[in-house]
Formats: structure tokens, C-alpha cells, sequence
DNA sequence: TTGTTTTTATCGGTTATCCGATACTTTTAG
DNA sequence: CTAAAAGTATCGGATAACCGATAAAAACAA
């Protein structure tokens, strides 16, 4: 498990988010914060930000805020189809996990 | 989202794979294409399975047949743990996939 | 046994992923 | 209008994650 926590998912959930509603680099590293407990720095948060920028799958405005572009809509929805057949058996992960 | 599938979640999944019953190396190989589509090559599995085994996540019997050791099982509880924490969301993730 | 296939294993190298340090920019406060 | 603070951004480097090639070992067949 390396160091325990799930990398490589970070541009997964960045579209996740800002596909709810448009958030700032600072609201995003602050979300990722409260769910995975570590805060992301910034020299992860904005390269990542940048990569997605770059590849069309977010948008920013003029106050720097994110949301999700065409393309990135497209993305995601082929990622959660892949995770979700990837996790098929959630609900038994989710009971092992409450007991 | 670099070129598409979720790194990192290898060894998370071989756990998870292997808490539910003995498998050999091949089997899980098998069973992450049948849930990625696509089967992580010898070179891949090998060495991530070593690693388990070297962490003491896993243990291994004479056949070959990985199973999950007490150490994996606390381990897997406490990712199963920030795996939810992360995907906070799951039913609203899963109803934007079907729709 | 011998040959064939499958499984297991290792190694080298490539790319991905992430962070610390640093600096620039924008906002806020006084 | 400054000064401080917060947010944004970039760069270099370290480690993680993975695969292809290769080979050893085991299972199987003839």
C-alpha cells in the first residue's frame, strides 16, 4: 500500500468536484482535505489543475474558478463507468468496512 | 487522468481480492481484467504481490495461493475506511453514471 | 522421460504522481 | 496607497506504479 493513501485519483476527483459546481484551486485542495484528511500541497493541487486545463476537460473563469468542460463531462462519465465496474461489489466493501 | 486507468489501487484491490478467498497470481490477474478490462501483465502483479507479501499483508501457501494476513486485514479495514471517506458521494457518482 | 504450456518471478527502464521550495499575483486590512 | 496575507503557479527532484522482456519453475501431455 505504499504509503496508504489512493494516489493517482487526484484528476478523478478534481473533475468529480467541479462538475457539482465551480471551485477555486484553494476550495478544491480544501474539500480533498476533509475527505482524504491530508491536504494536497500546492505544487500538486495547481500541476494537476494545469494538466486538466491543458487536456480541455475543465474551463476557468475570469476569478480562476473551475468547472467542467464538454470534453471533461465526456471524461468523467467514462471514469465512474470504469470505477463503479472496477468496485462492483461496493455494498460488500461498505458492509466489511461498518461490520 | 494521464491515459485513463487508476493506479495506484493495485495493491487495495489484490487485498480486497484476496480477503474474500485464496487466490493464486493468475487468478487475480484474471479477475482485475475482468474488472478493468485490461489484465496487468506479469511484471506487474509479481512484484505488487511481493511487496504484499514482504509488508506481511499477505501470506502465502504452499500452492501458491495468496490469503489475507492479520496485518492485511487491519490495513485493508483502514483503506476500506478512507476509500468511503473519500468517495463520500457514492450514490450521487453512481445515478450521474446510469442516469 | 521429454516437450509444451502455464504460471511465477525478476530486472531495467519509463512514466506518473506528488511534494517542497520558491515566486508571482491577487485580495484584504490598515 | 502600502503591507500583510491568501491564493495561484512553476520548477526540480524524489518516489511510486507499471510494463516489456526475459527466464525460471511448475503443471501437464505425449
Amino acid at each position: 500500500m505504499t504509503q496508504c493513501e489512493m494516489k493517482g485519483f487526484l484528476s478523478f476527483l478534481i473533475l468529480w468536484l467541479v462538475s457539482k459546481k465551480k471551485r477555486s484551486g484553494a476550495e478544491i485542495a480544501l474539500e480533498l482535505e476533509k475527505r482524504k484528511g491530508n491536504k494536497p500541497s500546492p505544487g500538486t493541487i495547481y500541476p494537476a489543475l494545469k494538466y486538466l486545463k491543458d487536456k480541455g476537460l475543465v474551463d476557468i473563469d475570469k476569478d480562476k474558478r473551475y468547472s467542467l468542460s464538454k470534453k471533461g463531462s465526456k471524461e468523467l462519465e467514462a471514469h465512474l463507468k470504469t470505477f463503479f465496474e472496477t468496485f462492483c461489489d461496493l455494498d460488500e466493501m461498505k458492509s466489511c468496512c461498518k461490520e
